[in-house]
RNA sequence: GCGGGCGUAAUUCAGUGGUAGAAUGCUAGCUUCCCAAGCUGGACGUCGCCGGUUCGAAUCCGGUCGCCCGCUCCA
């Protein structure tokens, strides 16, 4: 037998019934997983390990302060304003367009199709529509795109290399890996015309406008050569790949009653974000928690639960003055780390890594992933993004909502108000003061998002803990789990079922498990239970034996160690409660 | 979405046209005072699903679903 450790994982998994295949009878649902009985015990450890570490008992703050924290529970379906708000409306649904010969695939907006247009057309062209600087709005970006569209009669496509041949006052400006557009009209002057053929495979500042123009634009694909190899119709029709889950709120299925299942739980505490601070007196700096479940319609799920279509999130939306943004970014990048660690994952396997500038989404300062080296890739793989914000978020709800996101620092207020020659920031606002002044005491909080994966962390727990060892040649299974997080605190076991043995262990089940998940097993030979309790993961097994009878203790049995130590039955809530810290 | 590989018991696998197998696990009883021990029994598979070829299909063919690997994707 020459399995990977992956497989082999699974397969305890699928074995002991920590995680199932979705709907597996029926043939499974790619891209879904259940958790069963023993790996819904490690998830709901691991999630509450993280409420109670985040929400109800932070580590002090970067100056010593106590961290405040709340949390919120939002839903799943939002009014689908927020995701337009969001950009998950325009920057989710990509349609892609494949290249039959060379089997590379590319989202259809980056395949920039400049055509031909006079000078001074051109020159007409709304300033957002021009090369080099996003569109101002989504109706202006349409509005372009529909005008290139119908030039297209008068339009004729370069070859893909610059400086191809062209016709008479052609001329092919850039290729596909050119960086940054033409922008300057003067450079056309001497030209009828301008065409370009543009392949980007960086994000594109342009995200979505050729798409919205596709029946115009993409009916003459076959015509289009190939941004990687020149050759014309080779490029398939551009298929959506529609990343967010769509549904329909109310019986009637139409296009007005449209909604989705949310990509992420973070727009729920951003658009929260005024009613957790009327509600709850809360004072810059704070945090928002939430845990909960998020949907993609992920092109190609893969390594077992890692990329799922419908998985659970746990975030926190830090709020904080903007000036001190970078301390809290710094913060929650170094404790989400600490925090890993302390959960038992080896310092080796866990790489933080600063997202480099080209990465980085374009409201984003600074991203930190947290990436775990799991079995199954050579590369590390992202457990969690600590991602500083800045005011994106809610500036954007702001200017869609059309309410004020902003913050009133009263405390900032009260301490310059007498400085200021009133009472009332009302007055003194009449007063005209400078911008920056202003924002002194009112202004959009930064935002610092520490989002982790509850099943990737779950995935990573498994797979750190999954270990082989040779006793008595003999190979030994064992789920080393932290004890926060192991499923199964302890088991309690007979040595023999007689002499009043499996009595004695029922009784100290029974009250144990009002405190622990503790386990009772008297069938077959003790070292068989304690084999199947090491593949459970469970840090300790409890056994009554003669000497119980004689003196009311019993044996410890430590999962890693395979020591024993003897415990009077009346200690054992306390010594497993120290233990199991 | 493309290419390749695979799908047989809970798990890991054997079985290439003629009555579905092994090991492990599970289970009942005996034994057993400490690490998958032993003995004697037992249960468990419409061979992923649908269709076709054939007297006859786990086996051949087509489709489909799922898993793995590589691309691609992962605001």
């Amino acid at each position: 037998m020459d399995m990977s450790k992956m497989d082999k994982l699974v397969s305890l998994c699928k074995r002991r019934g920590f995680i199932f295949q979705s709907s597996e009878i029926y043939g499974g649902l790619n891209g879904f997983w259940d958790y069963g009985p023993l790996g819904v015990e490690l998830k709901r450890n691991i999630k509450e390990a993280w409420w109670q570490d985040m929400v109800r008992n932070p580590p002090p703050g970067p100056d010593g302060q106590e961290i405040s924290m709340v949390g919120v529970d939002c839903s799943i379906i939002m009014n689908p304003k927020v995701w337009v708000a969001s950009g998950h409306v325009g920057g989710f649904a990509d349609p892609m367009i494949d290249d039959k010969e060379t089997k590379q695939r590319f989202r259809a907006d980056q395949l920039h199709v400049l055509v031909a247009m006079p000078l001074s057309d051109y020159q007409a062209l709304p300033e957002g529509a021009r090369h080099g600087s996003p569109p101002q709005s989504y109706g202006s970006l349409l509005d372009h795109c529909k005008f290139l569209a119908s030039s297209l009669e008068s339009s004729q496509y370069c070859e893909w290399t610059p400086g191809a041949k062209l016709a008479d006052g052609f001329r092919v400006v850039k290729n596909s890996h050119g960086t940054g557009m033409r922008n300057d009209p003067e450079s056309f002057g001497s030209y009828k015309f301008v065409v370009e053929l543009e392949h980007r495979p960086s994000k594109a500042v342009w995200r979505g406008a050729v798409a919205t123009a596709h029946e115009d634009i993409y009916a003459r694909l076959a015509e289009l050569p190939s941004p990687f190899s020149g050759k014309r119709g080779v490029l398939t029709e551009p298929r959506a790949f529609n990343l967010m889950f769509q549904t329909y709120v109310g019986a009637v299925q139409s296009e007005e009653n449209v909604a989705y299942l949310r990509p992420e739980t973070a727009q729920g505490i951003f658009v929260n974000f005024q009613n957790v601070v009327d509600s709850s007196r809360m004072k810059l700096p704070f945090g928002i928690a939430q845990v909960g479940k998020a949907f993609r319609n992920e092109i190609n799920p893969r390594n077992y639960t890692f990329r799922s279509r419908e998985f659970e999130q746990m975030e926190i939306e830090f709020f904080c003055n903007p000036a001190e943004s970078m301390k809290w970014y710094q913060y929650w990048r170094d404790l989400r780390k600490a925090w890993y660690t302390q959960l038992g994952i080896k310092s080796d396997n866990l790489r933080p890594r600063e997202q480099g500038k080209e990465e980085l989404a374009h409201y984003s300062i600074g991203t930190t992933d947290i990436e775990y080296l799991f079995p199954f890739s050579e590369e590390p793989q992202e457990l969690e993004g600590v991602a500083h914000r800045g005011a994106y978020d809610l500036t954007q709800h702001a200017t869609h909502s059309g309410k004020d996101m902003r913050y009133f620092d009263e405390e900032a207020w009260e301490r310059d108000k007498a400085a200021r020659g009133t009472n009332s920031f009302k007055e003194w606002l009449k007063t005209n003061p400078a911008k920056e002044e202003i924002e002194k005491y009112s202004f959009v909080p930064h935002v610092i998002e520490p989002s982790a994966g509850a099943d990737r962390f779950t995935l990573a727990v498994l797979c750190e803990a999954y270990a082989e060892e040779e006793v008595k040649g003999d190979v030994r299974t064992v789920m080393r789990f932290h004890p926060r997080l192991a499923p199964i605190k302890a088991a309690i076991l007979p040595l023999v079922n007689k002499e009043g043995m499996p009595d004695i262990a029922q009784k100290i089940y029974r009250d144990l498990k009002k405190s622990f998940n503790v386990f009772y097993d008297d069938k077959g030979a003790v070292g068989r239970r304690y084999r199947r309790m090491d593949e459970a993961g469970t840090p300790y097994c409890l056994t009554v034996d003669g000497q119980t009878l004689q003196d009311q203790t019993v044996t410890i049995r430590d999962r890693d160690t395979l020591q024993q130590d003897r415990v009077a039955i009346k200690e054992l809530e306390s010594v497993l409660r120290t233990r199991l810290q």
